[in-house]
DNA sequence: GACAAGCAGATTGTCGACAATCTAGCAATA
DNA sequence: TATTGCTAGATTGTCGACAATCTGCTTGTC
């Protein structure tokens, strides 16, 4: 019998679909943060019961992009400084300990997949889509979680994906203009391949640092004139 | 005006104590790993519709501690040595990180509350009630998390937690015997007090690493056997 | 005008019923 | 006998309607 490897056929409930069809709606800044989610109006645009919207909307209240108060409506997730500020903080040490796991099995899949996602990220800046950048680039981040051989922390990583993408898309969005077409990732790929664990590590931290500050006083701003404003 | 901090009113939803209904039977090994749980009998005993407890599932699920196949059913997640390696290697992580950026933040109100939780624990103890004994001690270990400052990390911990306490429940429930009434939280809680941070870090990991070898063992104990039967 | 009470509309939470899908068992066929 | 096709029962997924709750406005009272 001829070995093949049938991969599981896709869900195909509508609550799946629901899910799906949010995420990316938050994740690319389509909904704001804050705004509410009105389960009557955003049923009938998708033509579904509010049965497995709810359940769906219940998932990504776990997953923690959305947050719900009872009777008064499910919300996306407020964006402080201070979140991202932890977020950030806590992805380095993450960051750390994946390499350093994942460093000793890397062989040439990894280095394959490593390639590959590296293309699809400047493919994606060379098309001038900034959301599909931004989800590439986290993809491309994400490989030395997966490669790192332990659940629970690539199931941590993918958790704070989410957030970090939902992060940098709403900073593109406001400063609202081209990205930086050089390639940033060069160096980190490269190092990936190389030999020495620690200046990977190092760089990762640092390279995460750059646009992190960026993002940051960004926030910063847009609190400062919240409380203004209020 | 005096100054009086009221809490929050308790969540008054259904799906909300259906949720920690079913969390607590999960924990506590009620239902065990790998169960499936058949909603409408579940919603009859509950005297509840199918709807809010769907929801409640959906959380869980999302937590972690169910797994959901379409069309198939929603089951206990069934729990591997590895799955408690992975866990227990991160944890030791997330441990010292914890306990680094806790430190510069201790103050009497921990101390006081590091007490407050180490009683709990002996009490747990005395009452020869092994639930609330592996609650109280993950509450007691989860302090420094509170204490951290760091909202992701915290997030991180408590999701961590409930697995910790289903595999921990598992295997008290599986050996059948008293839990030692030695006091094996003392040092730790010393540690925490006192000024040397180092210490405190390599006590953390070594102390887990006890309890953690006992449960791998009867967990690759379990695998053995079920591999052997199938 | 300030404030409390109460009503109306909108929205979320919950329910019972129906539709879609799966599983196990049996019959039919080669 | 092994395999396929079918059927019945059970279970999950989805729907539309009703109940509970919140919010804002109006009304009435001082």
């Amino acid at each position: 019998m001829a070995k093949l490897d049938f991969s599981p056929i896709a869900d195909t409930t509508r609550r799946a679909e629901i899910v799906a069809l949010l995420r990316r709606a938050i994740l690319t800044g389509q909904l704001e943060p804050g705004q509410k989610l009105n389960e009557l109006r955003i049923s009938e645009q998708m033509r579904v019961s509010r049965a497995p919207l709810r359940e769906a909307m219940r998932e990504l209240v776990q997953e923690g992009i959305l947050t719900s108060i009872p009777y008064a409506g499910t919300f996306v997730i407020n964006v402080t400084a201070k979140d991202i500020d932890d977020a950030y903080s806590f992805n380095k040490v993450m960051d750390e300990l994946a390499i350093e796991r994942a460093w000793k099995l890397r062989d040439q899949r990894f280095f394959d997949e490593l390639d590959r996602r590296h293309e699809a990220v400047k493919q994606a800046t060379r098309d001038l889509d900034t959301t599909r950048q931004i989800e590439t680039a986290l993809q491309l981040h994400g490989l030395i979680y997966e490669w790192a051989d332990n659940s629970v922390l690539l199931e941590t990583w993918q958790r704070l994906t989410s957030r970090l993408q939902m992060y940098f898309a709403l900073h593109q969005r406001a400063r609202n203009e081209p990205v930086p077409s050089e390639d940033v990732h060069e160096t980190y790929v490269q190092l990936l391949k190389g030999k020495d664990m620690r200046a990977a590590q190092r760089h990762a931290r640092e390279h995460i640092d750059l646009d992190f500050e960026e993002l940051l006083a960004y926030a910063r701003g847009l609190e400062k004139r919240a409380s203004k404003g209020a």
